[in-house]
DNA sequence: GTCTATAAGATGATAGAC
DNA sequence: GTCTATCATCTTATAGAC
Protein backbone atom coordinates (compact mmCIF):
# COMPACT_ATOMS: atom_id res chain seq x y z
CA UNK A 1 0.00 0.00 0.00
CA UNK A 2 1.20 3.51 -0.85
CA UNK A 3 -1.53 5.95 -0.89
CA UNK A 4 -3.92 6.66 1.99
CA UNK A 5 -5.21 3.81 4.00
CA UNK A 6 -5.56 0.63 3.55
CA UNK A 7 -4.89 -1.79 0.39
CA UNK A 8 -4.89 -0.66 -2.75
CA UNK A 9 -6.88 -3.82 -4.08
CA UNK A 10 -9.92 -2.71 -1.54
CA UNK A 11 -9.73 0.88 -2.89
CA UNK A 12 -9.40 -0.13 -6.74
CA UNK A 13 -12.45 -2.45 -6.44
CA UNK A 14 -14.26 0.20 -3.71
CA UNK A 15 -13.41 3.50 -6.37
CA UNK A 16 -14.18 1.64 -9.13
CA UNK A 17 -17.21 0.03 -7.84
CA UNK A 18 -18.94 3.29 -7.29
CA UNK A 19 -17.86 4.99 -10.60
CA UNK A 20 -19.45 1.89 -12.84
CA UNK A 21 -22.45 2.24 -10.59
CA UNK A 22 -22.88 6.13 -11.25
CA UNK A 23 -21.17 5.94 -14.96
CA UNK A 24 -21.80 2.70 -16.08
CA UNK A 25 -18.83 0.80 -18.00
CA UNK A 26 -18.46 2.90 -20.88
CA UNK A 27 -18.12 6.25 -19.27
CA UNK A 28 -15.43 5.08 -16.89
CA UNK A 29 -11.86 4.84 -17.28
CA UNK A 30 -8.48 3.44 -15.26
CA UNK A 31 -7.42 6.75 -15.42
CA UNK A 32 -10.65 8.22 -13.28
CA UNK A 33 -10.42 5.63 -11.28
CA UNK A 34 -6.90 6.12 -10.76
CA UNK A 35 -7.00 10.09 -10.37
CA UNK A 36 -9.14 9.15 -7.54
CA UNK A 37 -7.65 6.91 -5.36
CA UNK A 38 -4.13 8.76 -6.52
CA UNK A 39 -2.50 6.32 -8.04
CA UNK A 40 -1.22 6.20 -11.89
CA UNK A 41 -3.82 4.03 -14.30
CA UNK A 42 -0.30 2.10 -14.83
CA UNK A 43 -1.08 0.43 -11.17
CA UNK A 44 -4.59 -0.37 -11.85
CA UNK A 45 -3.35 -2.44 -14.88
CA UNK A 46 -1.02 -4.51 -12.03
CA UNK A 47 -4.16 -5.52 -10.46
CA UNK A 48 -6.63 -6.35 -13.12
CA UNK A 49 -4.57 -6.99 -16.71
CA UNK A 50 -8.12 -5.23 -18.54
CA UNK A 51 -11.53 -3.64 -18.13
CA UNK A 52 -13.08 -6.44 -18.68
CA UNK A 53 -11.41 -8.13 -15.84
CA UNK A 54 -11.85 -5.18 -13.41
CA UNK A 55 -15.66 -4.69 -14.51
CA UNK A 56 -16.27 -9.16 -14.06
CA UNK A 57 -14.26 -8.87 -10.29
CA UNK A 58 -17.39 -6.25 -9.72
CA UNK A 59 -20.15 -7.68 -10.95
CA UNK A 60 -19.09 -11.07 -8.98
CA UNK A 61 -17.83 -9.00 -5.35
CA UNK A 62 -21.49 -7.03 -5.81
CA UNK A 63 -22.95 -10.40 -6.34
CA UNK A 64 -21.31 -12.23 -3.88
CA UNK A 65 -22.52 -9.38 -1.14
CA UNK A 66 -26.69 -9.88 -2.16
CA UNK A 67 -25.83 -13.43 -1.98
CA UNK A 68 -24.82 -12.69 1.49
CA UNK A 69 -28.00 -10.12 2.01
CA UNK A 70 -30.12 -12.87 0.84
CA UNK A 71 -29.46 -15.84 3.10
CA UNK A 72 -29.79 -13.02 5.99
CA UNK A 73 -33.40 -12.77 4.92
CA UNK A 74 -33.93 -16.35 4.92
CA UNK A 75 -32.89 -16.95 8.01
CA UNK A 76 -35.39 -13.95 9.32
CA UNK A 77 -38.69 -15.30 11.20
CA UNK A 78 -41.14 -13.46 9.47
CA UNK A 79 -43.58 -13.99 6.77
CA UNK A 80 -42.73 -14.22 2.97
CA UNK A 81 -44.47 -10.91 2.80
CA UNK A 82 -42.33 -9.33 5.18
CA UNK A 83 -38.98 -10.91 3.25
CA UNK A 84 -40.81 -9.54 0.49
CA UNK A 85 -41.08 -5.49 1.59
CA UNK A 86 -37.20 -6.12 2.98
CA UNK A 87 -35.75 -7.55 0.35
CA UNK A 88 -37.25 -4.34 -1.98
CA UNK A 89 -35.39 -2.26 0.54
CA UNK A 90 -32.04 -4.41 -0.20
CA UNK A 91 -32.50 -3.58 -3.80
CA UNK A 92 -33.43 -0.12 -3.36
CA UNK A 93 -30.36 0.65 -0.47
CA UNK A 94 -27.68 1.69 -3.07
CA UNK A 95 -29.76 4.17 -4.60
CA UNK A 96 -31.58 5.99 -0.87
CA UNK A 97 -28.37 5.53 0.81
CA UNK A 98 -25.90 6.47 -2.02
CA UNK A 99 -27.15 8.04 -4.95
CA UNK A 100 -25.88 4.62 -7.29
CA UNK A 101 -27.95 2.85 -9.42
CA UNK A 102 -27.70 -1.34 -9.19
CA UNK A 103 -24.94 -2.21 -10.81
CA UNK A 104 -26.08 -4.86 -12.91
CA UNK A 105 -28.66 -2.44 -13.71
CA UNK A 106 -26.65 -0.11 -15.12
CA UNK A 107 -24.39 -2.78 -16.81
CA UNK A 108 -27.98 -4.51 -18.36
CA UNK A 109 -28.05 -1.26 -20.19
CA UNK A 110 -24.80 -1.71 -22.00
CA UNK A 111 -24.98 -5.55 -22.28
CA UNK A 112 -24.33 -4.78 -25.81
CA UNK A 113 -21.04 -3.61 -25.70
CA UNK A 114 -19.86 -5.12 -22.49
CA UNK A 115 -16.80 -7.70 -23.26
CA UNK A 116 -19.19 -11.33 -23.32
CA UNK A 117 -17.64 -12.57 -19.56
CA UNK A 118 -18.67 -9.16 -17.96
CA UNK A 119 -22.56 -10.16 -19.46
CA UNK A 120 -22.45 -13.60 -18.03
CA UNK A 121 -21.54 -12.29 -14.64
CA UNK A 122 -24.57 -9.93 -15.21
CA UNK A 123 -27.46 -12.58 -15.94
CA UNK A 124 -26.03 -14.74 -13.70
CA UNK A 125 -26.57 -12.11 -11.14
CA UNK A 126 -30.00 -11.73 -12.83
CA UNK A 127 -30.99 -15.29 -12.47
CA UNK A 128 -29.39 -15.83 -8.81
CA UNK A 129 -32.02 -13.28 -7.85
CA UNK A 130 -34.55 -14.37 -9.41
CA UNK A 131 -34.43 -17.88 -8.46
CA UNK A 132 -34.65 -16.45 -5.12
CA UNK A 133 -37.64 -14.44 -5.78
CA UNK A 134 -39.35 -17.90 -7.37
CA UNK A 135 -38.68 -19.62 -4.00
CA UNK A 136 -39.78 -16.70 -1.77
CA UNK A 137 -42.88 -15.92 -3.91
CA UNK A 138 -44.27 -19.75 -4.38
CA UNK A 139 -43.76 -20.17 0.06
CA UNK A 140 -45.83 -17.19 0.23
CA UNK A 141 -48.36 -18.72 -1.94
CA UNK A 142 -48.20 -21.70 -0.19
CA UNK A 143 -48.92 -19.90 3.24
CA UNK A 144 -51.57 -17.67 1.70
CA UNK A 145 -49.56 -13.95 2.44
CA UNK A 146 -48.62 -13.51 -1.17
CA UNK A 147 -51.05 -14.17 -4.44
CA UNK A 148 -49.95 -14.14 -8.05
CA UNK A 149 -51.07 -16.27 -11.12
CA UNK A 150 -49.16 -18.55 -12.60
CA UNK A 151 -45.37 -19.70 -12.47
CA UNK A 152 -43.38 -18.65 -9.45
CA UNK A 153 -40.26 -18.29 -11.70
CA UNK A 154 -42.09 -16.43 -14.56
CA UNK A 155 -43.69 -13.75 -11.56
CA UNK A 156 -40.33 -13.76 -10.33
CA UNK A 157 -38.42 -12.23 -13.47
CA UNK A 158 -41.01 -10.02 -14.28
CA UNK A 159 -41.18 -8.71 -10.39
CA UNK A 160 -36.73 -8.49 -10.43
CA UNK A 161 -37.24 -6.65 -13.72
CA UNK A 162 -39.89 -4.40 -12.60
CA UNK A 163 -37.88 -3.37 -9.52
CA UNK A 164 -34.51 -2.70 -11.95
CA UNK A 165 -37.23 -0.25 -14.38
CA UNK A 166 -37.83 1.20 -10.90
CA UNK A 167 -34.83 1.68 -9.70
CA UNK A 168 -33.82 3.34 -13.45
CA UNK A 169 -36.82 5.54 -13.31
CA UNK A 170 -35.68 7.29 -10.04
CA UNK A 171 -31.89 7.23 -11.39
CA UNK A 172 -33.12 8.97 -14.15
CA UNK A 173 -35.35 11.60 -12.03
CA UNK A 174 -32.86 11.58 -8.89
CA UNK A 175 -35.76 10.78 -7.18
CA UNK A 176 -36.39 8.62 -3.82
CA UNK A 177 -40.01 8.83 -3.75
CA UNK A 178 -40.57 7.69 -7.52
CA UNK A 179 -39.00 4.71 -5.99
CA UNK A 180 -40.41 4.05 -2.91
CA UNK A 181 -43.51 4.70 -4.92
CA UNK A 182 -43.03 1.85 -7.60
CA UNK A 183 -41.64 -0.68 -5.45
CA UNK A 184 -45.09 -0.18 -2.69
CA UNK A 185 -47.39 -0.73 -5.81
CA UNK A 186 -45.50 -3.34 -7.43
CA UNK A 187 -45.37 -5.77 -3.84
CA UNK A 188 -49.05 -4.36 -2.84
CA UNK A 189 -50.23 -6.39 -5.81
CA UNK A 190 -48.86 -9.38 -4.93
CA UNK A 191 -50.29 -9.08 -1.03
CA UNK A 192 -53.44 -10.98 -0.29
CA UNK B 1 -27.46 13.69 -50.76
CA UNK B 2 -23.97 12.13 -52.49
CA UNK B 3 -24.38 8.10 -50.81
CA UNK B 4 -27.10 5.31 -51.49
CA UNK B 5 -30.51 6.80 -51.51
CA UNK B 6 -32.91 9.25 -49.79
CA UNK B 7 -31.63 12.57 -48.10
CA UNK B 8 -28.45 12.32 -45.67
CA UNK B 9 -30.17 13.67 -42.56
CA UNK B 10 -33.10 11.18 -42.73
CA UNK B 11 -29.65 8.69 -43.06
CA UNK B 12 -28.14 10.08 -40.34
CA UNK B 13 -31.01 9.83 -37.83
CA UNK B 14 -32.16 6.28 -38.76
CA UNK B 15 -28.51 5.23 -38.68
CA UNK B 16 -27.56 6.78 -35.19
CA UNK B 17 -31.20 5.82 -33.73
CA UNK B 18 -30.12 2.35 -34.29
CA UNK B 19 -26.72 2.81 -32.78
CA UNK B 20 -27.97 4.66 -29.76
CA UNK B 21 -30.78 2.12 -29.48
CA UNK B 22 -28.01 -0.94 -29.67
CA UNK B 23 -24.61 0.68 -27.59
CA UNK B 24 -26.31 3.53 -26.13
CA UNK B 25 -25.04 7.13 -25.86
CA UNK B 26 -21.20 6.54 -24.48
CA UNK B 27 -20.59 3.50 -26.83
CA UNK B 28 -20.80 5.28 -30.35
CA UNK B 29 -19.41 7.67 -31.83
CA UNK B 30 -19.90 9.60 -35.39
CA UNK B 31 -17.01 7.65 -36.24
CA UNK B 32 -18.90 4.38 -36.24
CA UNK B 33 -22.27 6.50 -37.70
CA UNK B 34 -20.34 7.76 -40.49
CA UNK B 35 -18.37 4.94 -41.62
CA UNK B 36 -21.95 2.79 -41.74
CA UNK B 37 -23.63 6.15 -44.18
CA UNK B 38 -20.45 6.04 -46.06
CA UNK B 39 -19.65 9.89 -45.84
CA UNK B 40 -17.21 11.28 -43.18
CA UNK B 41 -17.27 12.28 -39.56
CA UNK B 42 -17.17 15.86 -40.70
CA UNK B 43 -20.06 16.50 -42.62
CA UNK B 44 -22.26 14.87 -39.66
CA UNK B 45 -21.04 17.94 -37.55
CA UNK B 46 -22.87 20.06 -40.65
CA UNK B 47 -25.95 18.70 -39.39
CA UNK B 48 -25.93 18.30 -35.83
CA UNK B 49 -22.43 20.64 -34.72
CA UNK B 50 -22.16 18.17 -31.36
CA UNK B 51 -23.05 14.74 -30.36
CA UNK B 52 -25.56 16.35 -27.43
CA UNK B 53 -27.85 18.08 -30.22
CA UNK B 54 -28.00 14.44 -32.35
CA UNK B 55 -28.69 12.72 -28.81
CA UNK B 56 -30.80 15.28 -28.55
CA UNK B 57 -32.87 14.93 -31.99
CA UNK B 58 -32.76 11.94 -32.08
CA UNK B 59 -35.59 10.86 -28.66
CA UNK B 60 -37.78 14.13 -29.55
CA UNK B 61 -38.36 12.52 -33.06
CA UNK B 62 -38.41 8.95 -31.05
CA UNK B 63 -41.18 10.64 -28.77
CA UNK B 64 -43.12 12.34 -31.34
CA UNK B 65 -43.57 8.79 -32.73
CA UNK B 66 -44.71 7.54 -29.76
CA UNK B 67 -47.07 10.23 -29.18
CA UNK B 68 -48.58 9.70 -32.23
CA UNK B 69 -48.57 6.03 -31.51
CA UNK B 70 -50.40 6.37 -28.56
CA UNK B 71 -52.67 9.12 -30.24
CA UNK B 72 -53.91 6.18 -32.73
CA UNK B 73 -54.39 3.47 -29.55
CA UNK B 74 -56.68 6.81 -28.43
CA UNK B 75 -58.97 6.26 -31.54
CA UNK B 76 -59.54 2.64 -31.28
CA UNK B 77 -62.79 1.68 -30.12
CA UNK B 78 -62.22 -0.58 -27.99
CA UNK B 79 -61.92 -1.14 -24.05
CA UNK B 80 -58.97 0.39 -21.87
CA UNK B 81 -58.03 -3.38 -20.93
CA UNK B 82 -57.30 -4.18 -24.81
CA UNK B 83 -55.46 -0.66 -25.30
CA UNK B 84 -53.61 -1.41 -22.82
CA UNK B 85 -52.14 -4.68 -24.36
CA UNK B 86 -51.69 -2.74 -27.46
CA UNK B 87 -49.85 -0.06 -25.88
CA UNK B 88 -47.21 -2.89 -24.32
CA UNK B 89 -47.20 -4.10 -27.80
CA UNK B 90 -45.91 -0.50 -29.07
CA UNK B 91 -43.46 -0.62 -26.36
CA UNK B 92 -42.15 -4.04 -27.14
CA UNK B 93 -41.94 -3.50 -31.05
CA UNK B 94 -38.38 -2.61 -31.07
CA UNK B 95 -37.31 -4.81 -29.58
CA UNK B 96 -39.67 -8.05 -31.26
CA UNK B 97 -39.22 -6.89 -34.42
CA UNK B 98 -35.54 -5.19 -34.27
CA UNK B 99 -34.15 -6.43 -31.51
CA UNK B 100 -33.34 -2.49 -30.06
CA UNK B 101 -34.08 -1.36 -26.68
CA UNK B 102 -35.92 1.43 -26.11
CA UNK B 103 -33.74 4.77 -27.13
CA UNK B 104 -35.20 6.24 -23.80
CA UNK B 105 -34.74 3.19 -21.55
CA UNK B 106 -30.96 2.89 -22.54
CA UNK B 107 -30.61 6.37 -21.73
CA UNK B 108 -31.88 6.44 -19.09
CA UNK B 109 -29.33 4.30 -17.32
CA UNK B 110 -26.64 6.38 -18.19
CA UNK B 111 -28.48 9.96 -17.44
CA UNK B 112 -25.80 11.41 -15.18
CA UNK B 113 -23.71 11.28 -18.02
CA UNK B 114 -25.27 12.71 -20.41
CA UNK B 115 -25.43 16.15 -21.75
CA UNK B 116 -28.31 18.00 -20.10
CA UNK B 117 -30.53 18.62 -22.24
CA UNK B 118 -31.00 15.07 -23.74
CA UNK B 119 -31.54 14.08 -20.20
CA UNK B 120 -34.29 16.23 -20.20
CA UNK B 121 -35.54 15.10 -23.45
CA UNK B 122 -35.64 11.34 -21.86
CA UNK B 123 -37.64 12.19 -18.81
CA UNK B 124 -40.17 13.94 -21.30
CA UNK B 125 -40.61 11.03 -23.01
CA UNK B 126 -40.80 9.24 -19.38
CA UNK B 127 -43.69 11.79 -18.36
CA UNK B 128 -45.74 11.93 -21.70
CA UNK B 129 -45.91 7.95 -21.08
CA UNK B 130 -46.80 7.91 -17.37
CA UNK B 131 -49.43 10.75 -17.87
CA UNK B 132 -50.97 9.23 -21.03
CA UNK B 133 -50.87 5.56 -19.05
CA UNK B 134 -52.45 7.59 -15.88
CA UNK B 135 -55.42 8.43 -18.12
CA UNK B 136 -56.26 4.91 -19.29
CA UNK B 137 -55.95 3.32 -16.22
CA UNK B 138 -58.00 5.90 -14.26
CA UNK B 139 -60.76 5.63 -17.24
CA UNK B 140 -60.28 1.58 -17.09
CA UNK B 141 -60.95 1.75 -13.33
CA UNK B 142 -64.09 3.62 -13.96
CA UNK B 143 -65.14 1.67 -16.60
CA UNK B 144 -64.53 -1.22 -14.88
CA UNK B 145 -62.00 -3.08 -17.03
CA UNK B 146 -59.12 -2.44 -14.69
CA UNK B 147 -58.47 -2.31 -11.40
CA UNK B 148 -55.47 -1.33 -9.19
CA UNK B 149 -55.61 0.74 -5.95
CA UNK B 150 -54.30 4.26 -4.79
CA UNK B 151 -53.38 7.38 -7.68
CA UNK B 152 -53.42 6.74 -11.39
CA UNK B 153 -49.94 8.87 -12.05
CA UNK B 154 -48.21 6.13 -9.20
CA UNK B 155 -50.09 3.45 -10.87
CA UNK B 156 -49.12 5.17 -14.24
CA UNK B 157 -45.34 5.75 -12.85
CA UNK B 158 -44.89 2.19 -11.79
CA UNK B 159 -46.05 0.55 -14.50
CA UNK B 160 -44.07 1.92 -16.90
CA UNK B 161 -40.82 1.75 -15.08
CA UNK B 162 -42.16 -1.72 -14.85
CA UNK B 163 -42.38 -2.45 -18.58
CA UNK B 164 -38.81 -1.01 -19.15
CA UNK B 165 -37.51 -2.88 -16.77
CA UNK B 166 -38.77 -6.08 -18.56
CA UNK B 167 -37.12 -4.51 -22.02
CA UNK B 168 -34.25 -4.10 -19.99
CA UNK B 169 -34.14 -7.26 -18.97
CA UNK B 170 -35.00 -9.21 -22.46
CA UNK B 171 -32.39 -6.96 -24.23
CA UNK B 172 -29.65 -8.44 -21.37
CA UNK B 173 -30.71 -12.22 -22.12
CA UNK B 174 -31.51 -11.47 -26.06
CA UNK B 175 -35.18 -13.25 -25.30
CA UNK B 176 -38.63 -12.16 -26.57
CA UNK B 177 -39.98 -14.88 -24.10
CA UNK B 178 -38.87 -12.63 -20.99
CA UNK B 179 -40.37 -9.61 -22.64
CA UNK B 180 -43.56 -11.11 -23.36
CA UNK B 181 -44.06 -13.40 -20.10
CA UNK B 182 -43.43 -10.18 -17.77
CA UNK B 183 -45.60 -7.70 -20.28
CA UNK B 184 -48.69 -10.08 -20.17
CA UNK B 185 -47.70 -10.77 -15.91
CA UNK B 186 -47.85 -6.92 -15.39
CA UNK B 187 -51.01 -6.01 -17.46
CA UNK B 188 -52.72 -9.19 -15.83
CA UNK B 189 -52.63 -7.50 -12.26
CA UNK B 190 -54.27 -4.61 -13.30
CA UNK B 191 -57.02 -6.66 -15.20
CA UNK B 192 -60.43 -7.77 -13.19
C1' DG C 1 -23.07 19.71 -48.65
C1' DT C 2 -19.15 17.06 -48.50
C1' DC C 3 -14.58 16.72 -48.25
C1' DT C 4 -9.33 16.84 -46.42
C1' DA C 5 -6.55 18.06 -42.88
C1' DT C 6 -5.74 18.65 -38.42
C1' DA C 7 -5.96 19.30 -33.46
C1' DA C 8 -6.10 18.45 -28.43
C1' DG C 9 -7.22 15.24 -25.46
C1' DA C 10 -8.84 10.64 -23.87
C1' DT C 11 -8.37 5.62 -23.77
C1' DG C 12 -6.79 0.93 -23.05
C1' DA C 13 -2.76 -0.99 -22.73
C1' DT C 14 2.56 -2.37 -22.44
C1' DA C 15 7.70 -2.28 -21.36
C1' DG C 16 10.80 -1.71 -18.29
C1' DA C 17 13.04 1.18 -14.35
C1' DC C 18 12.95 1.59 -9.34
C1' DG D 1 3.89 -2.73 -6.09
C1' DT D 2 4.28 1.50 -8.12
C1' DC D 3 6.16 4.35 -11.20
C1' DT D 4 7.67 6.83 -15.91
C1' DA D 5 7.47 6.63 -20.53
C1' DT D 6 5.33 5.47 -24.46
C1' DC D 7 1.94 3.35 -27.80
C1' DA D 8 -1.62 3.14 -31.31
C1' DT D 9 -6.02 4.19 -31.57
C1' DC D 10 -10.25 6.59 -30.86
C1' DT D 11 -12.99 10.75 -29.96
C1' DT D 12 -15.01 15.08 -30.48
C1' DA D 13 -14.63 18.44 -32.74
C1' DT D 14 -12.85 22.80 -36.06
C1' DA D 15 -11.01 25.33 -40.28
C1' DG D 16 -11.16 25.84 -44.66
C1' DA D 17 -10.87 23.90 -49.65
C1' DC D 18 -13.92 22.21 -53.30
Amino acid sequence: MSAKDGNTLDRILDTAESLMQTRGYNAFSFRDLAKIIEIKPASVHYYFQNKGDLGKALVMRYSKRFETARDCLDRLNVTSAEKLDRYVDLLSDGFQLKGRMCLCGVLAAEASTLPSDVVEEVRTFFVANETWLATLLESGRQSGDLRFEGAAIEAAQSLFAALEGALMSAWTFSSNARLNAAGKWLVASLKT
